[in-house]
DNA sequence: GTAAGAAATATTGTATACTGTATTGACATT
DNA sequence: AATGTCAATACAGTATACAATATTTCTTAC
């Protein structure tokens, strides 16, 4: 990399507790740690070869991202999902890129809408090749361009959380026989209503999006039973 | 309190971390820690009498929710809010709002119903007396019946979230004429609408019951300065 | 063999010690 | 006086040590 004349990046550095949150937080959504599964600090901290202090901070941190529940002198274990709390989520989710969607088409930016539009064709290649590895890199893209333009930091802050919650079934879903079809049709509408600026029907394309998801992931979930 | 046969209560052990949490978060709250300030581990340990362990993973909690901000190396301090902040956590807070009183209008039990319709008459003594201490504690009884009501944890545990960082704007902004005969207003008409089981209604009278909110400190704020 | 209880062990909670970095201030240089 | 350099200090980051509690294992009584 070219380096250039003052170095921005002069932040290499992070913290311990940031690496171990990192690294378990990857762990859980990667499946590395199941669901139910106890984390003990000094297991941790070996594995890790840390000390217990910057795990100890992790932990915490994790309890908050919901990913880890923490009872006080038991300690912690990787957080199971019940079909309601996906349900739940994905509720307040809709109800926050329903916002979104409408403060889009408000605010959004001509270029940032180019890009958006420019995303069609990278989903319609990776539905061709259903490559569902890369469609869900840049549905994840789609939706953070959206939020984005809202520049209402909180609202991006609580998204990217419950993003965070799903993350374990966004492939799965994807995987669906003709779900990545739907969705591109949704994005579809979704551009449009941004294109005319129609607020109404963003909010509303928004949560058909939504909507849409939730029924494919419970089905998904019912099938694998 | 009559003890019952078997002690409830169990639990009345908290460790130091939530102990300090919960005090310095009340020390922000109530403006006893100002915007702006640092808060230093070991200062904070002293003044507490327990040892820093404690206190830094209060800090990273308090971080978590927002009211302090944490710079790597450099220490926490108290978070401070711009206009901009405000109006960007009201933006969600009505969107979240919105879907808890579409949501209660579907769900709602009746007697949940009834005890919210019983509310009606504590906020008009409060609003005669003057008394906007226990104008806003009703406030957020009323509030809170609606989310809990929903049974969506998520969303409930979000808009708690949200409460908590508008907290420190809630006496000042029911203080301002006439508001609180608004407020009462408006909640009557969300009562209505839940007995109606007209969500949509539900989801329009709230929206517009923050938007009134939002302007309203909104001008407390240009007044004050 | 099973249940109750006590000892042993594992694990979290808390305090303290140590390390490295950022800040501050004194002093020197210009 | 302004700027730069270096030492002193203060502070957060990390590791470790100790205390308290939960869990497990092992007895012992029946």
């Amino acid at each position: 990399m070219i380096e250039t004349k003052f170095n921005i990046n002069t932040n290499e550095y992070l913290p311990l507790r940031d690496v171990v949150f990192n690294t378990l937080r990857d762990a859980i959504l990667t499946g590395k740690l199941l669901p139910g599964e106890r984390l003990m600090e000094n297991q941790l901290a070996d594995k890790l070869g840390v000390s217990r202090t910057p795990v100890r901070e992790a932990l915490r941190m994790l309890e908050l991202e919901n990913l880890v529940e923490l009872v006080p002198r038991k300690g912690a274990q990787v957080l199971d999902m019940s079909e309601k709390d996906i349900v739940d989520i994905l509720e307040v989710r809709s109800a926050l890129e329903g916002l979104a969607t409408s403060l889009a088409c408000k605010k959004m930016k001509r270029e940032d809408l180019q890009k958006l539009k420019a995303m069609e064709a990278d989903f319609e290649q990776a539905v061709s090749e259903r490559n569902v590895e890369r469609f869900v890199e840049i549905d994840e893209e789609f939706h953070d361009a959206i939020f984005e333009s809202t520049e209402n930091v909180k609202l991006i802050q609580m998204f990217r959380n419950l993003r965070i919650q799903l993350y374990r079934y966004r492939m799965a879903h994807a995987k669906q026989d003709s779900v990545m079809t739907t969705i591109v049709a949704h994005h579809r509408s979704i551009i449009r209503a941004i294109e005319n600026r129609d607020s109404e029907e963003g909010s509303t394309v928004a949560h058909s999006h939504i909507k849409f998801q939730t029924e494919s992931i419970l089905r998904m979930m019912h099938e694998k039973q």
